[in-house]
DNA sequence: GTCTATAAACTGATAGAC
DNA sequence: GTCTATCAGTTTATAGAC
């Protein structure tokens, strides 16, 4: 009737035996976690199967559905083990700065660099996945999409007011046009180590994190107070063409 | 013996005359290319499928193998028809200022409008295209991402010459990494219409094309002109960090 | 918690009739 | 140039033994 129980009483005992035994027993969770992230960002989530995960992890195929649930499920722990922590770090290096300003305006510098250097530092100590974060800016797949995004909405927000107060001649519109490119910079580094190599002839590298944070604070600062072009008489909300 | 060849060509009469009679019959191959075009911005290209497409084309799955060899071949069709007339542009508004100015060196904003125009023209022209050209910089095939970027080469060296003769007193290592920076305001433009929307709750919008190109420029322009930080005192190549 | 075996569906490609 | 039929290989997910 109920050997079924017996026998899988018997096996745990036998199974906890094992697990004392073998060097990692739990450690399969975070070993399927790493290969995934690699092979995520090498070939592509679509690209890479739960086969060649398990396969990569020395665990077996059924794995993945037991620990994660089913591959999306898998994905979406990819993710966020890397991507909270990463605004955590983020938020409290601005709020470092804040406190050491007191009440007066952060220098644009101060923010810009609480908002790239954890991200930029990521590049170096796990390029894998901030190569899988960029591409995720541009998944397709829009509940996939939305999961990512939504873990950056309070950073978002919390350095878009930090910025207002830098900048307060900038009007809202143009604030949210300039980080939108400021975004477009920094994401682009976080996938693109390659082509910055191809294109430069080998001039740029990744590999001084202190550089590149340096390089993207400049650039970002400067195109943030870059004057407002002059109004055209008659609509306010609207600008010239070039020439 | 030859039974079938000569029924093969009893076959082509028959043919011939229902191409004639059926409205579209060459532009099967160009439906293709837009149906493909659009799935692959809306659903990557991994997740779609020949038969999804050929479908959706009102053509037979087999259609792709004969006129694009493969679903590869049909990848490359469709960013090599929307990718050389896009690049082509560029040059020659670039080949049209520079005769304009003559031997003066091309203001910026002129280089930039050049560079940008086109492709956030295409934004609003060809979307679906736009999207997945963005997608493609970061395309995890190795063989597809080269076969990308390779389109771009001549314009980007034809740029940064330009670029370079408009900034002489920047250091080209310097010139390469906001050129990077540009890029990457520019790409994420491409492909992020709705991240935008979402993230500006509806302010940012990407409907007028004009506005764009001027906020980009206006960014990029400012962020290419940034005094250079003081060197410090012994290793000229290297910069120091933030505060 | 791990494994094998297998289900059920889908993929790109192609041979051969028309 | 188009179509049907089919091959051979994948994929994710799961049932059931241990």
């Amino acid at each position: 009737m109920n050997r079924g129980r017996v026998l899988h009483a018997e096996w745990r005992v036998v199974h906890a035996m094992k697990t004392e035994l073998s060097g990692d027993p739990i450690r399969i969770k975070e070993r399927i976690l790493d290969v995934a992230e690699r092979l995520f960002a090498e070939n592509g989530i679509k690209e890479t199967s739960v086969r060649a995960i398990t396969a990569a992890a020395d665990a077996n195929l059924a794995a993945v559905s037991y620990h994660f649930g089913s591959k999306e499920g898998l994905i979406r722990a990819v993710i966020a083990r890397r991507v909270d922590p990463l605004n955590v770090e983020r938020l409290s290096l601005l709020d470092s700065y804040e406190a050491e300003t007191g009440d007066a305006a952060l220098p644009l510098e101060s923010i810009l660099h609480a908002f790239f250097a954890p991200s930029i530092h990521h590049c170096l100590q796990h390029p894998h996945f901030m190569r899988l974060a960029g591409r995720m800016v541009s998944e397709p797949d829009k509940e996939l999409h939305r999961a990512f995004i939504s873990h950056f909405e309070k950073v978002f927000l919390r350095f878009k007011g930090a910025l207002a107060r830098a900048l307060p001649n900038l009007p809202e519109k143009e604030l949210l046009w300039r980080m939108h490119f400021l975004l477009g910079a920094m994401i682009h580094t976080w996938t693109n180590h390659s082509d910055l190599e191809w294109f430069s002839g080998g001039v740029l590298t990744l590999t001084d994190e202190l550089e590149v944070i340096e390089k993207l604070i400049t650039f970002c600062a400067a195109g943030l107070r870059a004057p407002l072009p002059a109004q055209p008489r008659g609509d306010p909300n609207n600008t010239p063409p070039h020439r």
